[in-house]
DNA sequence: GTGAAAGCGCTAACAT
DNA sequence: ATGTTAGCGCTTTCAC
């Protein structure tokens, strides 16, 4: 593993004619060395293909150029989008990405966590997760640790998250307003923290549109497109003569509208559904998918903005900051079929090539 | 950066009573040290925290237990599912992922490989690409690379890569059966060295089912969902009065049907349309998309065998694999809508929950 | 401005 | 079985 005959600063420094010490500078401190020597030294560098060890950088440095990225899916379009966005900003600082890709699993998770601690990396980025919670207080003695979306009571760290609260209420409202007034809630794992807290923020929206509200209109079942139908399936077997239905990330929501389309059910008409974190695909499905526009490439920028930051300050206080949600409304909640539909609201956004965001 | 007042292996050697070689004895060869001693430095371990430096070790073994995997976009499915394969069989061996996201980019491409050579990987797995070739072959003396779908014809490294030909005539054979004989191809973007190979293939097999041909069938676009859109339209304006179009990948066909749909163009009626790939979300849209299935997780995990492999004998001879497709048939190429829908045939395959396959 | 030399924390060969 | 010691390749004082 690893490579052959190096070369090393001490070759060049002596073909170079002067010490390694005075490589090293031309390589870390240019402006410290003579013209002369300078580009004699990167000449040499240059014609023997010299390159500096990070191994041997890194033990004197202390310090890798490496953030490492825990994410529960990185299939999920959402996530990727996320590191996208992450990788971005990561690279312009000349900083690498350590993927960990949990599957969803707790387990990996703690894994990932305490095994951190020998890695060659200088911060972590943790999106999202089993909705477990796991202590990041330990890791942070030693290296920056940023959450996203990722409900922690316990760490003292920095934290970036969707506002549940205000986007159930917005979904909720839109979905009212268009004459959706029995809705229930196609939620992720039970158990999940985001899970919970968007059960909790449903059941307080419904409340405040004095809409019915029951534990029933809650349905837990998981956070891929499969558990749609599954998820469906439970909520009609429950006969709760449901009109409007909101699940908690937009994937489940192509896989409710997937089976109800199975099932002969027609959306919106006889029934709307809405998604929570605008997927890229929520425009290229039929019918499109009313969401809420969830800016992951802009989350992922904003979580390296925060470990950079910790870096230079690493006393800093702690960040807690919340995204706000805006509407994207589409077709699958145009209003039921007895309503006629309506034409969509201003202010709704949507990307242009979702599959290629590479912006600033 | 990095973290401060280390614990180092001197100081659990001092607390413990035994030499500092004992201490990374019971680290590395454990059975090589008494039972009493080696308890007692775990113990000193344990109550110290003590984790050993990754960096010095990787100074000491010229081995850093992390592989690079470059990708052209992480948003796409297909990418993303290569990766989840990848990081899936790596983390079985202890190896970590380096992720770089090139978002499509030649510069970023180059860049990446060519920074290679100063960072801490022991190998590189790259995932197709901008279709512009880059040698490999410099790198590949200090490093293990495995391409996967990346046509190559100037690097000694082992590739995996998909039967283009094969695809494109299971395909072009499926449509004409189904009874769509005026086939298009919208293609990824010119210059691509995969697109290129795919419209290689595609005139080959049309030729060879005896249907008409020409180069005004294919048009070249882009990778994207956008794109698909932009292919579509560029197409009918040829007026070619095709009824079935094939597209270089699955993102690419459903930015084609959804572009139809307002388009008031239906499918499979009006249309057949077929993608390449098997993306997870073909069996979501509506029409279901006929695709090849490309088994993207297993060839993640197969490139990572070859990678492991030449750890072992870094003389073994190249590895050229390539893999076939086998037809995926779905609703959106059932038929045009005069000749009535057929049910499809037997040996179709698909995934039971392709956002969480997390088999072996 | 430049060189000598002392680490950085660990592994492994060598000696006991 | 265990300790001593010499590196691994680079950065960084500290003199000159």
């Amino acid at each position: 593993m690893g490579s052959k005959n190096r070369i090393t600063i001490k070759e060049v420094a002596q073909r170079a004619g002067v010490s390694i010490a005075t490589v090293s500078r031309v390589l870390n401190n240019p402006e410290s060395v003579t013209d002369e020597k300078r580009e004699r030294v990167r000449g040499v560098i240059e014609q023997l293909h010299f390159n500096p060890d990070p191994a041997a950088r890194a033990l004197s440095n202390r310090s890798f150029k490496t953030i490492a990225v825990m994410v529960p899916n990185i299939i999920n379009p959402v996530f990727s989008l996320i590191v996208r966005g992450i990788i971005h900003s990561l690279d312009k600082n000349n900083f690498d990405v350590l993927l960990y890709d949990t599957e969803e699993d707790f387990g990996r998770e703690q894994q990932v966590v305490s095994g951190l601690v020998q890695k060659m990396v200088d911060g972590l980025i943790a999106v999202a997760g089993t909705g477990k919670e796991i202590s990041f207080t330990e890791l942070s003695k030693r290296i920056p640790v940023v959450l996203i979306d990722r409900p922690d009571n316990v760490s003292p760290v920095d934290k970036l998250s969707v506002d549940d609260r205000e986007g159930m209420h917005t979904l909720v409202a839109h979905m009212a307003e268009r004459g959706y007034t029995r809705i229930a809630l196609v939620n992720g794992t039970k158990g999940n923290i985001s899970a919970n807290s968007r059960a909790r923020y449903f059941q307080q929206a419904l409340e405040e549109q004095g809409l019915p509200c029951s534990p029933e209109q809650i349905v837990y079942s998981g956070w891929t497109l499969a558990y749609g139908k599954i998820g469906l399936n439970e909520l009609l077997s429950r006969n709760l003569n449901v009109n409007g239905i909101i699940c908690a990330t937009d994937i489940i929501a192509m896989g409710v509208m997937h089976a109800a389309a199975e099932l002969g059910i027609s959306i919106p008409g006889d029934m709307g559904v809405a998604g929570f974190d605008n997927s890229p695909l929520g425009e290229y499905v039929s019918p499109t998918l009313t969401t809420l526009q969830y800016s992951s490439i802009e989350i992922g920028k904003e979580s390296v903005r925060a470990i950079l930051r910790r870096f230079e300050e690493p006393g800093a206080s702690l960040l807690k900051q919340t995204y706000s949600l805006p509407l994207i409304a589409r077709q699958s909640t145009q209003g039921p079929a007895s309503s006629g539909s309506v034409s969509p609201p201003g202010g709704t956004q949507e990307a242009q090539d979702p599959w290629k965001e590479t912006d600033s």
